[in-house]
DNA sequence: GAAACTCGATACATTATTGTATTGAGTTGC
DNA sequence: GCAACTCAATACAATAATGTATCGAGTTTC
């Protein structure tokens, strides 16, 4: 260990790149970002950039690979710390808000990755499995806790999990356009109808 | 009129380079298409291009424009022509499919044609006025038939139209990146559950 | 049918963007 | 403490993209 470091480490510099390539690509889009503008905002030069990254499709493959490891890391550990549902989806409320991921902090950018790995598919197909694997974890919960909680017969417990993830990124996506209508509760609404409407069944 | 027209119309032009510009901007994305590639995708030269439009921003918007227009006709035009809530679902599922303007044919476009929008909020308020338009048009409606066909308890008719619509998005989107897991019937399937939801209120 | 007009092509100047090769300050191993 | 190494800056060459000005074939008007 020297005893004053003067130059950050190149863990900080990956982490400078993703964040101010997280707020240009938020306000210029993926396609429209140059590396020389993701570099600069980020205060340094092209020359740090390509230092870390191979190119543009590079950061961003790093940037979803550590997005999905966190995202899937963060439900586990709920999962664990949060036996019971109403437990789970209370923390789930509070924690969606401060993330230190710059994809799970900006909507524009979630979506914006999305439709990047659907137009990469052909040339990285790992990256839309890797969006699947994630996808899955949170239906099997869904499932498992629909078939444990009470039975239905107006919903399948499989069929739920898409239902719940189409809603909370239809809302997500709806809020970028319209927040009037679309307040900011309005997955959490849905999900607490969806559970009403899964437990009226018995009736 | 001259007898024989030897060149095509302003409007055959503008409407080359919408198609080319659908399927550019499906490819390489929005900011990733170079006005280059666009003009050269309709087999025309960046001359013709700047001929019909000031710039990629004008002919973004020249597209929305006429992709909304078509869109709240069509759904005016169903209205109409479809008094009865089945058969208007019908129609929609049919319909669905084989569309005249770029946009409602690309599911993938659509979601960068939002994202578009959403970045453009600032710039072009008007753009995401336009969409906001539609999107009430289809909430009303939906209101509207919530109320006629069957008191509920569990869904307030007003809500239901916002649900509806990020279902459609949501699994527009999700079925980009898992289509095995997303079957292109899965809105339609939802709807069929939200009815039935809605009409157990009554028990 | 001739003058005015339209629209896409071409040519050109300018700026943006990219990727690589090299340099030098800072760091680590021994 | 010095040799090897690391990493961001700089310089450079090449290409890509933009926007404008101009030309000419085709079209309309009278």
């Amino acid at each position: 260990m020297s005893r004053v470091r003067t130059r950050p480490t190149r863990d900080d510099t990956r982490e400078k790149l993703f964040e101010a390539a997280a707020r240009v690509f938020e306000e210029q889009g993926i396609g429209g970002a140059s590396i020389e503008a993701i570099a600069a905002a980020a205060g340094f030069t092209r020359g740090a950039f390509y230092s870390n990254f191979k190119s543009k499709d590079e950061l961003i493959i790093a940037m979803l690979e550590d997005h999905v490891e966190q995202s899937i890391g963060r439900i586990r550990d709920l999962l664990d710390r949060h036996k019971n549902l109403a437990d789970f989806i209370d923390a789930l409320k509070t924690m969606d808000r401060n993330q230190q991921d710059p994809l799970g902090r900006s909507p524009l950018l979630h979506m914006e990755m999305i439709l990047f790995v659907a137009r990469a598919e052909k040339r990285r197909p790992e990256l839309a499995k890797r969006l699947r694997a994630r996808r899955k974890l949170v239906t099997d919960i869904i499932e498992t806790t629909a078939r444990n909680s009470g039975r239905t017969t107006i919903l399948n417990p499989a069929w739920a999990g898409a239902l719940v993830l189409a809603l909370e990124d239809g809302f997500r996506l709806h809020r970028l356009i319209d927040p009037e209508t679309t307040p900011p509760d309005s997955f959490f609404r849905a999900l607490g109808d969806l559970q009403r409407a899964m437990g009226i069944s018995a009736a």
